[in-house]
DNA sequence: TATTCCTCCCAAAGCGCTTTGGATGTCCCT
DNA sequence: AGGGACATCCAAAGCGCTTTGGGAGGAATA
């Protein structure tokens, strides 16, 4: 059943040569022949052989993954949802992975490793952080790579996608201003994380804007799971003042929040208004909570999608890809978020 | 500085053949020559192209992985957890993944793509539920394959890694009983999983034997997030007789049912017991719970490297493992459970 | 001494592609 | 009419392994 370029050349009368060029989109193939050549690819079911392309090509036509096993990090529901977006658009490609899961202490090796093996064509990074030293360090190795996110600091000549976390939390944050909100609190990411650090950014400087100032008491950092989500809004609640409204990095800690929220008795979109940064998790729907969320959306499946488009954009030369892509959050306004109280 | 097998021979005065016989194992080799030859590979760094190997073995040294992507599934924080011990043990042995994410409902489709694309010599099957239709449908594609976990009903005979889930929760309800606990809760997972039914399974068998029975209404299913730990417990509760001892299948539900007996004001280990099963997340240790909890332990990563390596000895073909193992879980006592009171 | 049997090694033929270096035929220009 | 300039196609040489089918030499057997 099964046929190789071999046999279908045959078939074709034609030579190997020229049934390769014409699947690969060569010139010197007469469009008629493509043509004929592309009708039997149909007919006969060929798929060029994986191994065969390799070994020919020296490409390796996978992409290497360096999973971070960090407690805190792998604790993030968020990397299967990126992975997924990635995988689904990679297996589309008749892509591999090479996946190597590292402490944060010897990624640098890892990474060297995987570049040595000559197993992967190009990686991916992610989880950055201000001046993250890997960024130099692939760019020494010379190894292609896009990196979903950004460093802050640094060199900027590399290739990312990241959302504009800075733009998102400024809108989000104004929204709330504009609503009448004065003392606004954040939870936010891990503070070492370059998200967290643009996210409080935007926050920030809306703030200043409208002649205001972020309360560091305010500002609380941890991993993105509900539980730090309910502990922060629990002890801003307990202030003497507490905050009339809160952004969450993550529907994740909203759920918490939320949580807290319910427990103190007050009411969602009226004694406190509440808007999260929304990843469209599957079974996280904002919309879904008690009181629909208002968010700042960013598919990180579509993300993760997108930089497997790159990726392997890059590595089979076909398409050329803008090397930076620095996507815009929608505001989506939802019940969570109403006038200030007392307003 | 990367040599081949054609310059290794050389270097040995060897021929190709009898350089890769050595490297392979082959018995007809002088034992002498074989320890020569692998010198030469300490000192040249020699290793072998994969994409050339691949492509004489006709092997694909790669394994096949369907994540499922329903709600409910990939909120699951194990599933990385997994993947992590099967990454690092196909790390080291060169192999790649195909990273298939699918919906449940063509799930089937996509293991038929992986079978026929002839990219993996083998897939990884989880979350089994009672009488999977994918372990005969796998069988009939007759490609190698493992699961993780096992079904309940129809064939029996296929390869899998499994822990006692019968067992441990049995061992971890004769503990409470012991201790003189009588309304015993379990808070489960999904309750069409196979290992959530035999965990079940274990509860009653040890109640029964204790001339009592599960009471339906103490017993909760639903997805492993913390946040249904914490519903699940304080419907507990809220009953008239409450529970006075408590058993969760993961520590993540634990997390949310802890949150909710404090709540309740209620001391852990005395007012009521409460034993997890561990699958020994990183960033979640029984003994930092703020009262240590007793549980069932069993390695999830481990599982996840012990079924690599049986994947892979299959491919390769060296050693042979055993076809079914199943593991017992550790009942590992900490501050969490005391005898029920009043007793 | 002649024969068989091991032991240990080698040359060469693939595996299924891509790519180099022409070959052939047409067409247009001078 | 001769010659360059395409446009199309092909034969063959790899890519770096594994594996088949011997072959040489020495030990064991008869």
């Amino acid at each position: 059943m099964a046929v190789n370029l071999k046999q279908l050349a045959e078939i074709l009368g034609l030579s190997q040569t020229t049934v390769s060029r014409a699947l690969n989109g060569y010139p010197e193939v007469n469009a008629e022949t493509r043509k004929r050549v592309l009708q039997a690819v149909r007919e006969t079911g060929y798929r060029p052989n994986r191994a065969a392309q390799r070994l020919a090509t020296g490409k390796a036509y996978s992409i290497g993954l360096v999973m971070p096993i960090a407690p805190g990090i792998d604790s993030d529901i968020h990397f299967g949802e990126f992975l997924a977006g990635l995988a689904e658009e990679a297996v589309k490609h008749d892509f591999h992975f090479v996946l190597n899961p590292s402490a944060p202490d010897d990624e640098e090796a890892t990474f060297r490793r995987l570049a040595a093996s000559g197993n992967v064509d190009a990686v991916f990074l992610a989880y950055m952080r201000a001046n993250d030293p890997r960024i130099p360090m692939l760019k020494a190795i010379s190894i292609p790579f896009v990196v979903h996110g950004r460093s802050i600091g640094g060199p900027r000549d590399y290739p990312f996608l990241d959302i504009d976390n800075t733009q998102a939390f400024y809108d989000a944050t104004k929204l709330l201003l504009q609503l009448g909100h004065q003392r606004i609190a954040l939870i936010n990411g891990p503070e070492y994380l370059a998200f967290s650090i643009r996210r409080k950014k935007g926050v920030t400087r809306a703030l200043e804007e409208w002649g205001l100032g972020l309360d560091e008491e305010l500002a609380h950092h941890s991993v993105m799971a509900d539980e730090y989500g309910y502990r922060s809004m629990q002890r801003f609640l307990e202030r003497p003042a507490p905050p009339t409204a809160v952004l969450c990095s993550s529907t994740v800690l909203a759920l918490g929040a939320v949580r807290a929220i319910n427990r103190a008795g007050l009411v969602i979109g009226s004694d406190i208004s509440i808007i999260a940064h929304d990843d469209v998790l599957p079974m996280l729907k904002p919309e879904n909570f008690s009181v629909p969320l208002t968010t700042t959306r960013s598919s990180l499946r579509a993300a993760g999608a997108r930089i497997a488009t790159r990726l392997i954009g890059g590595i089979v030369g076909r398409g050329d890809y803008p090397q930076q892509e620095l996507w815009r959050a929608e505001l989506i306004v939802r019940a969570s978020t109403g006038p200030a109280p007392g307003r």
